[in-house]
DNA sequence: CACGGCTCTCGACAAAAGTCAAATTTGGAT
DNA sequence: ATCCAAATTTGACTTTTGTCGAGAGCCGTG
């Protein structure tokens, strides 16, 4: 891709620096240029995965609570990010830890499916760059002419460029404004062929939304807060992926459902490491319908949503016996 | 294994630094500890594999002639470290990216066997630590009660203990006096069992050994320099995990083969990846012939050996045409 | 309870790494 | 061949990090 010299020296500094252990101002000499030169190779070096610095995970799995958790929600592995007891901002916290637990879910080789939202954009923003060339990171649902900066394709190909791997978008509205349209498009080649390589992947990278005025469909003009207080009314518990599910975690009976072009949840559930972030307390229910109906093996959450979480399977448990 | 309070600092200290990107000084007002104990605790989180920093070896497999090789000689992935373009020292260069590509191969999980030798002793010596709990590091072949440092049990250990994994030694000596000995004790239930083991292996890490008086089975008193003459006249061409191999890679039919306590050439053959590391120039032949038996399926070599094993191949291919 | 041995922590200094504007080289267009 | 714009490289400076010996806390022992 980059030419050759710049990439073979960035390479060589790199090596030297981090693999032999020398100085910088070693590796200058090495190399014959001035050590100013190798630090920015080795920022460089850093910012295109060349090097990698991942941090592990353990300590946030290895957390009773987390433990309780997964066998409470038959997960296959949870992380919780202790809150405030970091930094200011307690949002940041969840999106580098789920940032660190993408990293070291991917696979070479993977192909990554990657829905949108504030949420999964944050990750994205904050992750580090890897050298994963063989990856191929697909987009999940259709997009939205929206104002913010977050949307699929967005999310998409800003996961692929820090993974330096390949971005597979597709170019079709999220929604329609009629079914027959919708089903239209998604028999036309481009799209059926991108929606069929879904349940190809091995891992998936989603949040969940709220059933509110704030959702990002309203927000995007895809609903109006009117029509997603009655879906709510209908049964509608969450938002994945574009699409409007029910308490159980299905796939809600509307028009809107429908008119969407994104992965349907068979498909979903198909992909073998589905890994949920949820920053907000907000999205209690959201998060229990999308756990109801399997559409997540791997979570991330902030300890109050653990501890939420748990008292309510507690609760449920209870009231069973 | 370690207690509680300490982990967790080393952790959280870990954490902002390399996740969340603070300084040394912000991490320790968080934590109300001085920047000194917060430097102390970030080499400690290096030294314990909590953190990980690791370079891509691409650029060495990148390389032409180490496509061509993978090639000519049909291998998964061969990687040429330049040889004297970088360091005083040849053969730790090598050494350096033996280890490298060593820790890019192992995943979480896998079961890994490891042969003896000042090689895989070095590397073990260069390389850094990880955190992979759930692997296993097997010791495929008995001891010898050698001087040296790099005895089979110690590389094995001291891998096992840089990657924070299990470590499988077994207790036997290499080589018996008879046979009939060897053979007893190769049924013995603990001898048995991991020998057996031994074909579950994931990752095989090994060098070869040359057939001269130099050769680590001669220093240590397995065989005097006169019988490693004679089994040279014999066939001899290498020596691996301890046995002696013939210029077709197979087990040479010798007193001393029957003799020796260490993983069968067709356990060693059905494990997935096979990495053979070769330091000295002087090991030609026997890397050849352990080519020619199919016991390696990754190389990593210095370039000079590189171009021989190209120039041999061509040869090769030329007389046959 | 006083004692040594032990580890852990800190302050101060030294070393190394990061940064930036100026200078130089590079590559391409005319 | 000549020029200009963009990218690269550098020296000088600042900030950040590593290190070391001194001191503080801790614990079992005499």
């Amino acid at each position: 891709m980059a030419i050759r010299p710049a990439e073979q020296l960035i390479h060589k500094a790199a090596w030297l620096y981090y693999a032999h252990g020398l100085r910088q101002d070693e590796v200058a000499n090495q190399l014959n240029i001035s050590r100013a030169s190798v630090a920015m190779y080795l920022r460089k070096a850093r910012e295109t995965g060349i090097v990698n610095i991942s941090t592990s995970t353990q300590l946030f799995t290895d957390d009773v609570m987390a433990r309780r958790l997964e066998d409470a929600l038959k997960l296959d592995a949870v992380w919780i990010a202790p809150e405030n007891a970091y930094l200011a901002d307690p949002s940041t916290d969840i999106a580098v830890l789920a940032a660190s637990v993408f990293l070291e879910l991917v696979r070479k080789g993977d192909r990554i499916g990657v829905a949108w939202g504030r949420t999964v954009y944050t990750i994205a923003d904050i992750m580090s760059y890897a050298d994963l060339q063989d990856v191929t990171v697909v987009q999940l649902c259709g997009n939205l002419g929206a104002p913010y900066s977050y949307r699929p394709d967005q999310c998409t190909m800003e996961i692929a460029r820090r993974l330096n791997a390949k971005g597979l978008n597709f170019y079709a509205p999220l929604v329609l404004s009629t079914e027959a349209l919708a089903q239209g498009l998604r028999a036309e080649p481009v799209i059926r062929d991108q929606l069929a390589g879904i349940s190809d992947c091995d891992l998936a990278l989603y949040s969940i939304g709220a059933v509110d005025a704030d959702s990002h469909l309203v927000k995007c003009g895809a609903l109006t807060a009117a029509e997603m207080a009655a879906l709510r009314k209908e049964g509608a518990a969450g938002v994945i992926a574009g699409q409007i599910i029910d308490a159980g975690g299905e796939l809600l009976d509307c028009s809107y459902n429908r008119r969407v072009i994104s992965a349907g949840l068979a498909s979903l559930r198909v992909i073998g490491k589905r890994l949920m972030v949820v920053q907000e307390d907000s999205k209690f229910e959201p998060l229990l319908a999308a756990i109801a109906g399997g559409l997540c093996t791997h979570l991330v959450v902030g300890a109050h949503m653990a501890q939420r979480l748990l008292d309510h399977a507690g609760a449920s448990a209870e009231k069973a016996s």
